[in-house]
DNA sequence: TTAAGTATTATTGTCGACAATTATTCGGAA
DNA sequence: TTCCGAATAATTGTCGACAATAATACTTAA
C-alpha cells in the first residue's frame, strides 16, 4: 500500500484527484521514468478535458515529477544514480535542520507520541524481522514525524511537498526497500533521545549521519547490482 | 534595477511573460502582500485569458509567491516575521551545503571566476561605501555563483527557482538593504578561501553562519523599528 | 543515395463560454 | 436590533474549439 504524506491536503477538484493518479503512477513506475508524457492521450484515458488534465500536470511539476518544455511538452523525470544522490544530498541538508528545529520546537506531546511509534516500531520489527515492508513505512513516518516537529512551514513544504515523492519514487523503482532495518532502528532511538534532550545540535548531526548512511548503503547496492550484471554477462 | 536569477529561462510563451511581470509587481509590493488575487480583473489587467493567467498563477506557486485554495482563490503570501525567519533558517540548511558542494564540485575556473568578481565587488565597495545598492547585488551575485557551483540540480533548482524569490520579496518590503556592508564583504572572502582549499567542511560552516548573522541582523532592526514605533505613539 | 527544403500532420498554447462552488445581499422571524 | 436562511451575484473549475509552434513526411535537386 501506498503511504500517503501528512501534508498532502484531501483531494476536492477533479484535477486534483488526477493528480493523485497521476502520482501514484508515476511514482510506482506505471507511467515510466523518463517518457514523454501525450497530453491528448492522457485527457482521454482520464475521461477528463486538457485544461484540467494540465492543470494536473503543473500539480506534478510543482512535486518535480514531471518537467515542461514550452511549445515541446512534458517528461516524466527519469531516475539517474546521479539524480538519487544529489536528492539524497538535499534531504541531508533539509532534514538535518528540521532535527534541529524539532528539538528546540517540538512540544512535548509530540515528543511523547514519537517514543510511543518508536516502541511499537521496535516490537513490529522483533516480530517481522526480515520483512522490511513495515519496517520502510516506519521510516518513513518517523521522518514524517520529525519534518512535521520542526514547525516550521518553509521546511515541511519543501520536504514533505516536493522532495519526498521523490524518494518514494526513487524507493519503488530502484526496489530499494528494507535497507538497514536495525541500524536503522538504533540510530532513530538516537535521534529521539537528542530531540527529548532538546539537544538540536546533536539531533541535526545524527540526522545527517543517518540520511548519509542511507545514501552510501544505496552506492553500495547500486555497485553491487552493477557488479552482478556484469558477471551475468560473461 | 531588479536582478534577474541566472536558472531562469528566456520566457518565450505569453504566459511566461505575465508570470514575469507578475512575478516584479509581487516582490516589489506593487500587487500588495497578503492581497486576493482576482482573476477575472487581473486577467483584463494584462489583456489576456483567464486560461493563461493561470497558468501563471501556477508558476508564482511553484515559487511560493502566492497560495491557492480549491474553489476559493489565490492569495499573495503575506510577509510576516516567522516567515522571514523560517526563511532563513532554511536558506541556512540549503546553502550550507551547497557551499560545501561547491567547495567539493566546482571547476578551477569557476572558482577564479569567483575570485575576480569578489575582488571587483571589494573596489566597488570602497569606491561607494554606504550606498547599500551595488552590495546588496554583489551579494545576491555571490550567492547565486555559490549555489551554482554546487553542480546540484536539486539544490540550485529549490533556492534559486524557489527560496530566492521569497527572499528577494522580503528585501524589498522590509527595505532591508545594505546589510553589514563590509562585515559581509570579509566573510564571502574566507568562504571563497575555504572553496578554493577544497575545504567543504570549513566551507559549509562559514556559509552558515554568515547567513545566520543575517537573519540576526534582521531579528536586531525589527525590534529596532518596533521599539521606533513604539517612541512615535508615545 | 543523400540532403535540403517544403508541405503536412500532430502537439502545445490560448481563447471564450458554461457548470459548479462560494460569497454576498436581502428578507423575515425571534 | 440581531440572527438565521434563501435568493442572488460573483468567482473558480471545466470544457471544447481555434491559433501558433514543433515534429514528421514527402518531394526535389545535387
Amino acid at each position: 500500500m501506498y503511504l500517503a504524506n501528512p501534508t498532502q491536503q484531501t483531494a476536492v477538484t477533479t484535477a486534483d484527484k488526477v493528480f493523485e493518479q497521476m502520482q501514484h503512477a508515476i511514482v510506482e513506475g506505471d507511467i515510466p521514468s523518463g517518457s514523454k508524457i501525450s497530453e491528448p492521450e492522457l485527457a482521454k484515458r482520464y475521461q477528463i478535458s486538457r485544461s484540467t488534465l494540465r492543470e494536473a500536470l503543473n500539480r506534478l511539476e510543482k512535486c518535480h515529477l514531471i518537467e515542461r518544455k514550452a511549445n515541446v511538452g512534458s517528461r516524466v523525470v527519469d531516475c539517474s544514480i546521479e539524480g538519487l544522490l544529489e536528492l539524497y544530498i538535499t534531504r541531508e541538508a533539509l532534514e538535518g535542520m528540521a532535527c534541529r528545529q524539532a528539538a528546540l520546537n517540538m512540544s512535548d506531546e509530540e515528543i511523547v507520541d514519537m517514543q510511543t511509534m518508536l516502541k511499537a516500531h521496535g516490537q513490529t520489527q522483533e516480530l517481522k524481522d526480515g520483512i522490511a515492508y513495515y519496517q520502510e513505512e516506519g521510516d518513513l513516518d518517523f521522518h514524517y514525524k520529525v519534518i512535521l516537529g520542526s514547525h516550521n512551514k518553509q521546511l515541511i513544504d519543501l520536504i514533505c511537498g516536493q522532495l519526498y515523492h521523490l524518494v518514494r519514487m526513487y524507493r519503488c523503482q530502484f526496489g530499494m526497500n528494507s535497507p538497514r532495518a536495525s541500524r536503522a532502528f538504533n540510530e532513530h532511538s538516537q535521534i529521539i533521545q537528542a530531540i527529548s534532550d532538546r539537544d538540536g545540535e546533536l539531533a541535526e548531526m545524527l540526522m545527517r549521519r543517518h540520511i548519509a548512511a542511507s545514501r552510501k548503503n544505496i552506492e553500495n547496492k547500486i555497485a553491487q547490482q552493477n557488479l552482478t550484471e556484469l558477471n551475468d554477462r560473461k
